[in-house]
DNA sequence: CTTGGGGTGAATTGTTTGTTAAAATGCATA
DNA sequence: TATGCATTTTAACAAACAATTCACCCCAAG
């Protein structure tokens, strides 16, 4: 899954050159210049993760920062501020704030994404998915990445591992095609692309789940959905 | 089961933004704020682990270092140093004391945590790995670091049995290549590290391992498992 | 009987991992 | 400090595998 990340910083080269390399690196991404709009886009987006600039044009990083953890529907997103000097990130450690990381500018590419990266897996690991599930004849372990139907292993690509388990996560309810691509493929919203990618996907993981397929259910002019009792 | 974490530190502000955070994460905290009061309350309170700031005034952090160890009831206990500079010396003769860890100021947060969770995760796994372990024809002996395949033993270099150890340790759970690389490279150095290197030494392991090379699976764009039945 | 959504198989394109060798680094010893 | 050896890392290419597209099919609803 393709993760949205929000970048607020107003000098607009350094956004360009972001976008540029963490969508080449697989993630989404959306960007302000400052720091009310942060608020206002991490509210109704949603990011998976904030690069913040400690030095904004009116409410500063730190303020942002702050309110970001304030609100319960923020407080969770990790932020990765972005600082001017090594001396500036003595204050912002020493001070009660929250970020979950910084990086100095001038930073290095890789280290940043590095940093992202290692950001992501740590708050991923909170909420994740029993480690092992039954359904009917079929398991599907998710730290082994492995799946099983009726004792027998199945093979399955990345791309049908995670098409399973986002189907399985939706617990029954019916998923779009534009939700999948969105969540498993990270296209841009902005799609008009016809692509009958999904469909191939489903093929191919309902033909590998031979009997256990059933409970992919196509609904006709809307997507899949999940099929199961507990 | 939530560790107790005992917190020595002076500066008022860094404890409040600790605690807050360290609560966040599911850890139950309590503070002290100098040496004194540390080994009081490490006797009495019996922590999982002991975040110690190295600049504390009266009996400096080092001091409560050795105290530490030098107590059976304390000894065990680990213990995270922060420490101002980056000056080599200290940390050095923080670890000759018997620190498990050290953290540098201005640290984030997320190295913190993560270090946090490494060495527990490390104490606890000391008491579930068995000092020699046996798997098809392939014995290891964690307290000799030494390897054998059909009774022929195998010279593996650090990386190596590091790296067969943490795989070994997962059991069977699937790591990825940037786990891999802040597990066995260690933090700093993971940030500046190629993934790829970890696939050259899975290839070298391989191929010292011989035919037990079979337990080591590669898992498509998530990374390795090992794989075997006890 | 027309239409459009979805199923299917195969060709094409793209991506990930395996493999090798050379460069760089670290380390002990003279 | 220089030297040689072992280990580690990088880089480049090959091989294996996966994803995507396309053309064509079927079938149910109108």
């Amino acid at each position: 899954m393709k993760e949205k990340i929000l970048i607020v910083e107003d000098e607009k080269d350094i956004v360009k050159m972001l976008e540029y390399n963490l969508k080449k690196e697989g993630f989404r991404t959306l960007s302000v210049h400052d720091g009310e709009d942060a608020l206002d886009s991490a509210n109704r987006e949603c990011p998976d993760l904030i690069i913040l600039d400690l030095m904004l044009p009116g409410m500063d990083g730190l303020e942002v920062c702050k309110a970001l953890k304030k609100e319960r529907k923020t407080a969770s997103i990790p932020i990765i501020m972005l600082t001017a000097k090594s001396q500036e990130s003595d204050k912002v450690i020493g001070l009660e704030l929250g970020a979950d990381d910084y990086v100095t500018k001038p930073f290095s590419l890789r280290e940043l994404i590095a940093r992202i990266k290692s950001v992501l897996r740590r708050v991923k690991e909170k909420d994740r998915l029993p480690e092992v599930l039954k359904i009917g004849e079929m398991t599907i372990d998710f730290s082994k990445i492995a799946v099983t139907v009726k004792n027998k292993a199945v093979e399955l690509t990345a791309k049908e591992f995670e098409l399973l388990k986002t189907l399985i996560r939706a617990k029954g309810r019916v998923l779009s095609r534009d939700y999948l691509l969105d969540n498993i493929w990270g296209f841009d919203h902005a799609l008009e692309i016809q692509t009958r990618t999904v469909d191939v996907h489903i093929r191919t993981l309902r033909k590998k789940l031979k009997s256990e397929s059933r409970h992919i259910v196509t609904v006709k002019n809307y997507g899949y959905r999940f099929e199961y009792e507990d």
